[in-house]
DNA sequence: CCAAGGTTTTGAACGTGTTCAAGAAAGGAT
DNA sequence: ATCCTTTCTTGAACACGTTCAAAACCTTGG
């Protein structure tokens, strides 16, 4: 039942692994997707169709190596951001751009894979147990981002808004897979509006008018969660 | 360049037609949509697997008529609740709910072919130029359940409202999706707290606190919207 | 050095969605 | 009636993702 060792048994095998995996990922970025044969990145790589499918137990879990790459290069990119901003717009704002900086040269590449991500059944969806790790990894950093910044909010809404600001992520990229404009103009532009709302609604969510309705929001997620 | 009619020019041919679409859905139901394969609708239509692909181009252009379907049958329920209903809170649960209702004899079949919606590229995406149609009679039927009920709000919300509860609709359908649970019991949960969280919202949008927040908010969309 | 047992490699084969060239059927127009 | 055109039908063929049994290649204990 696993033909397909997470971790190569020797430096030859793990040599070959590597290979096969740069090769799909440039392949990837040149010809797309779905232009891109399993049987071509074997041959590139230099190996037989068979052994591809040794190391990789599907095309997607060649793509999953990709993302998982992307999400690191983001994370470092906030790092920047969380050392240099303390304001909480300033770092979501720069949090969010940074996404879209890194993944702005995968544009169409990304589009054509993204409904293998929307598939619930595949472990690349954002949801799957697979993404846990990188799921977790990213609410941790949306914490932190919070946390550490200037925003002032109630005990409850601390500990929930995290989720909430991933979930805000998520809608981004949504958008951004969807957005055929030059550059993903209207990506920036919804960044750039979306960003002080969040941030006005966050600072009004102490104001007596409003208690109520954030209670109700965290009720609400609460009971989703289980 | 068009081998393949809308329209059929005969009886007999709009008869095979219907034959092999009735087959497919039937198909779909029973052995999900991975399942059930082309080959397999033509045979049991008692056509040829060419005959099949005169008719619908790809195997998504056959659950576009189930899409179209199910849109029908929701829309029938909805007047139904406009018609009962008066309030605005009863008429958007009205309305989810007898989409969930509609949709969830589907559930497993929708989960698997909504990786298709999911691709930009597809026209089944709810956002592409060829769904324009049932979506702008989406967003006509929000329009019509705003207007009709007892809600009191700004001429510039209203004006832009029906397009943002189009949009939370999608959000529910997209957590329908991915939900697992039996009988999609969550996203029942989820419709019976974001209702009246909704319809709180809307009517707190004319207290001058708020006023910002949703000029901005109309702002951002009209913005997004060229 | 050999044998045994694990690891890696191979390419043929399968099932699938889709295409296509060729032909059959069905109407006209003359 | 006889051709011509359009509409419909067919099944073979293609390309792709994926599987699998067999072989080749180690590594290690004796």
């Amino acid at each position: 039942m696993e033909p397909v060792p997470d971790t190569p048994r020797t430096p030859k095998a793990a040599q070959t692994r590597a290979a096969i995996l740069a090769t799909a990922l440039r392949l990837f970025r040149e010809d797309g997707y779905d232009r891109t044969t399993m049987r071509a990145v074997a041959k590139e790589a230099g190996v037989s169709l068979g052994s591809a499918y040794y190391y990789f137990a599907s095309k997607e879990h060649l793509v999953q190596a990709f993302y998982d790459e992307l999400l690191t290069e983001h994370q470092a990119a906030v790092e920047e951001v969380l050392a240099r901003e303390s304001g909480f717009a300033a770092r979501l704002q720069g949090s969010l751009e940074a996404w879209l900086a890194v993944a702005a040269p995968h544009h169409a590449f990304a589009a054509q894979f993204f409904r293998n991500a929307a598939d619930p059944a595949s472990p690349l969806s954002p949801f799957s147990a697979e993404s846990a790790p990188a799921r977790d990894g990213s609410i941790a950093l949306m914490r932190r981002l919070l946390d550490g910044s200037d925003a002032k909010v109630s005990r409850a809404l601390q500990a929930q808004l995290p989720d909430l600001l991933w979930l805000l992520q998520m809608g981004v990229v949504l958008f951004w897979v969807y957005d055929a404009s030059d550059d993903q103009r209207r990506t920036r532009t919804l960044v750039r509006g979306l960003v002080p709302l969040v941030d006005r609604l966050v600072r009004m969510s102490r104001l007596p008018v409003l208690r109520g309705v954030v209670d109700d929001v965290l009720a609400l997620v609460a009971s989703l969660r289980t």
